[in-house]
DNA sequence: CTAAAATATGAGTAAGTACTCACTCAACAC
DNA sequence: GTGTTGAGTGAGTACTTACTCATATTTTAG
């Protein structure tokens, strides 16, 4: 516990989460669960396991939660509030604001290479909500609620933004340009995450520079 | 049993296959255990289960197969070689020496329309796919060999000839530009199978033109 | 200090699970 | 007709699982 801890509790602390009132029991007992999904996914993990992991005796943990299930729930969906959702959108707002005078070129880059951290920090989370979200509809549920939709009305706005002063072309459907950046970013970082070995990191750079400028270029041009 | 299994057979019966000479118990088992999965995942799936879909006894399973990973890695496998690493690739080759003369923002779009009915038809099969191969390497390692670096070397080998033909820039590296072309088709894809419902047909077809757009003009203008 | 209430415990339970094995029996060889 | 084979069987095994509950411990109230 270490890094995971200060991820874990940074992110749970949110004044007025229902959350906000564990004791100190039900705490360690969240704290152990999540630690050991992490590791080995939802189903590989026992009660038992979580159990010992928190220092907790196995009935204990029936009296807080009334199924597994529900441990996961109560462990995922917060952080999916307050840690991914955030994380795709909410702290790119600090970023753009800070950087809303630089050309889209270097902006994106900055981003990119901030965001490209934050997944590599969080990869285990999203492997095990991506799991779960197929078997869970109320994972799906939050995750849609959560992460997407937020993420799809911030990208939405910016682009609208970026629209409206001239940097970005006006022939196009906003949601169009948006969905196009989006799939960029996303991707790149997804296919970071599959082969986590390729290249240095100058040669990244390199080519998120390539993407993006391509992205820029298409985004620009206006159909003669 | 139809859909499904039309699916299935036709893409487990490639002569020479280790699977051709399966006699027909050790086909229904394999039939009715690759059906139980897409349905409710792997680790759901009991051995029980399966013997009943086969009409087999549950000895009979492991008579032909030592564990119940054996039977997920002897259902996915081929699949992923026949009917996956083909589907992004393979069948592309017909379809882009078919268009090789038209433009390409139509050869993107029959391109894209196809893909997405391929990729519709699979999905449960993808599904299980991506969640198993976070569990067992073997998997992973086919979904590698199999379908990703093949797919790479597919559309890194396209790229190359547009831009030679100068029909695409060549100020960029080509795995940059491949990079972004899969980028913009894969999160299409994904995006549609998360939200099916989305949009009327009409009004995806103009998105995907959008999207095609954006990526074309990016990957033709050259920095001046 | 005591009674009552809340909380924690961990052995126990019932329901599974993947996998085994002693046995059956149809097909074939001689 | 007898013997041999081996695919097929399904009750049984050894083990694990999430969850329960009578009992023990701690906390609180009067």
């Amino acid at each position: 516990m270490d890094e995971f801890e200060e991820l874990f509790n940074y992110h749970w602390q949110g004044e007025g989460s229902p959350y906000e009132q564990l004791s100190e029991k039900q705490w360690n007992i969240l704290k152990a669960a999540l630690k050991i999904f992490l590791e080995k996914g939802y189903s590989a993990t026992t009660t038992n396991e979580i159990a010992h992991a928190a220092g907790v005796a196995e009935g204990t943990i029936f009296r807080h939660f009334k199924t597994k299930k529900d441990i996961l729930l109560a462990t995922i969906i917060p952080l999916m509030q307050n840690l991914v959702g955030p994380g795709v959108s909410g702290s790119l707002q600090e970023l753009l604001v800070e950087n809303e005078d630089l050309p889209l070129e270097e902006v994106f880059l900055i981003i990119m290479e901030d965001r490209q951290k934050h997944v590599q920090r969080i990869l285990p989370l999203l492997r095990v909500i991506w799991v779960e979200s197929n078997y869970h509809p109320e994972l799906k549920e939050a995750l849609m609620n959560g992460v997407i939709l937020p993420s799809k009305k911030f990208f939405l706005r910016f682009i609208e933004q970026r629209q409206e002063r001239g940097e970005l072309r006006q022939d196009m459907d906003s949601w169009v340009l948006a969905r196009s950046l989006v799939g960029v970013f996303a991707f790149y970082l997804i296919s970071l995450s599959l082969f986590p070995d390729t290249g240095e990191r100058q040669q990244n750079r390199e080519a998120i520079k390539g993407i993006i400028q391509i992205y820029l270029d298409g985004a620009r041009s206006s159909r003669e």
